[in-house]
Formats: structure tokens, C-alpha cells, sequence
DNA sequence: CTTTAATGTCAAATAAGCTTTACTTTTAAA
DNA sequence: TTTAAAAGTAAAGCTTATTTGACATTAAAG
């Protein structure tokens, strides 16, 4: 499942170990999934969205997985 | 996180079994989701979505927690 | 060029999602 | 009221998500 979330982190200057704060996670969860080494939890992607206050559909698309 | 998974089926008489079956995963993840013993994951979030036609934020909803 | 912050990656461990099998309880219809 | 379908539940096992810790590579600034 392709994201946007370097995309929109780095719009905001902000590190992967700022965003992983944010979120509460860990920057190598947060590197895992720019690098698509796995998706988030929907509760995790829901946390994403609301902090960049978009739609879930927004940030990840799940166009060619499953 | 709840969910307004059952409601969406019955709405359109399906079974679980029925459900499952278009979401190509088991009966009883069906019916642990819709009984909130845990939270799908996100591609099979998408899949619900996409079958249901409505944004993830409408079927999930994530208020709660974390 | 050298230092330092940022990023990438790996391995081991734990937690969460999901499957299969199997059984019980509920629902609803004949 | 019996029967069958649907729903609920549980255990064991497998896969994926996430953590921690550690180290290598890249980038960018002095």
C-alpha cells in the first residue's frame, strides 16, 4: 500500500523522529512505513490522518494491494 | 474502535458468512470486528470501504482510542 | 574534508490481526 | 416445537505490526 506520508512530512520540515513523537510511535515504525515495509493499524492511520487532517484516502492507497 | 460493520451487512441482508466471503477472510473476523474484539487491518479497512462505498471515517471510527 | 543530524536497515522480542477447527447459543421459519 | 441457519466463542497456530537497540549510510553545513 502506497502513502504520502514523506511527502507530507517533509512539507512540514519535519524529521521522521518529530513525526514518530507526534504519533507516539517509534521512528523506525514511522521509516517502515514511508519505506513501505508494512501498513500502519487502522488506529495508527486514523491517528496520521487526524494530524494532517485529511481523509485516510488521502494519505494511503490501497490501489493495487490484497 | 467501533464500527458500523453490522449495521452496513444487515442493511443489505447479508450473512457474516456472506460478508467474509466478498472480503475473502474468515467468518469469524467478521464477526470479531463487527463484536469489536479488535480493530481490522488497514488494507482490509480499504476492502470494507470499498465494498460499502463510503469512506473509512464512516464505517470506523477511532473517537476513543488510542 | 569532517562532523553531526537524519535516514536506512537488521535482529530479536512482543503484541495484534487473522485462520482453522470445533463447539455452543440464538434466531427464525417450517 | 423441532430443525437448520446464523451468530457467538475459544484455542492453537501463523503472519504482520511495532518496539528496542544497535549500527551503517546519506546529507548537509561548518
Amino acid at each position: 500500500m502506497k502513502n504520502q506520508l514523506k511527502l507530507l512530512r517533509t512539507q512540514r520540515n519535519w524529521t521522521q523522529a518529530d513525526l514518530a513523537g507526534q504519533l507516539d510511535v517509534s521512528r523506525q515504525t514511522i521509516n517502515a512505513i514511508e519505506k513501505d515495509k508494512y501498513d500502519p493499524s487502522l488506529p495508527l492511520a486514523f491517528k496520521i490522518a487526524k494530524l494532517f487532517q485529511l481523509p485516510i484516502e488521502e494519505i494511503f492507497d490501497d490501489s493495487q494491494s490484497m
